[in-house]
DNA sequence: AAAGAGATGGTCT
DNA sequence: GACCATCTCTTTT
């Protein structure tokens, strides 16, 4: 489920270079759900989708900008949470050099600004993100489950605007 | 502070 | 050929 990330770290270490984030901000998308890229079944596309949870599902946005998600269905179900934003944890100096003249406040608060600041692309997509040492990873550090949810309408979508999908934590 | 528009390319009809 | 799960820059209050 989408809020069951919320807390959670993701990150990414390669290269001799361990950039991390606690995701803040989420968004559920489901099978039945016509604002999901899984809505019309299986295609080249959303693959990663339709296979095992854990694995990370990204796209390409409007051309230019890629966006990660984390799928949650089980192996055909379709289904995943797209990592809205995080708040920077480690490796600060590597999401500022991959994000310049940018205010600290803009590094990764956006779909597209995560991706690009964490370094993720298109060819992160089909990742195991519960290998204990791989690549790109979700964490679960404890102690840092929200407080409380904000839901709310997803954004940017122009089909299913009502359902609010959408979870932000707070602390 | 808010609003508007352009960028840019894969995917699906 | 239309439609985007967005971002950034420019223009206007």
């Amino acid at each position: 489920m989408a809020p069951d990330l919320l807390g959670k770290l993701l990150v990414v270490d390669r290269d001799g270079e361990v950039v991390s984030g606690r995701i803040i901000e989420t968004e559920a998308y489901t099978r039945d759900d016509p604002a999901s890229h899984s809505y019309n079944g299986p295609t080249a596309r959303n693959a990663v989708m339709f296979g095992p949870a854990g694995r990370l599902y990204v796209y390409l946005s409007y051309g230019i900008h890629c966006c990660a998600n984390v799928v949650t269905g089980a192996d055909g179900d379709g289904q995943a949470v797209l990592l809205r934003a995080v708040v920077p944890l480690e490796g600060l100096q590597a999401i500022r050099r991959r994000r310049p003249s940018r205010p600290d406040g803009d590094l990764t608060n956006g779909p597209g600004k995560l991706c690009a600041g964490m370094g993720l692309s298109l060819a992160d997509a089909g990742t195991d993100l519960t290998r204990p040492h791989g690549p790109i990873r979700i964490v679960d550090d404890g102690g840092a489950a929200p407080t409380h949810l904000v839901t709310g309408p997803r954004i940017g979508i122009t089909r299913a605007t009502e359902t609010p999908w959408r979870f932000r934590g707070r602390w």
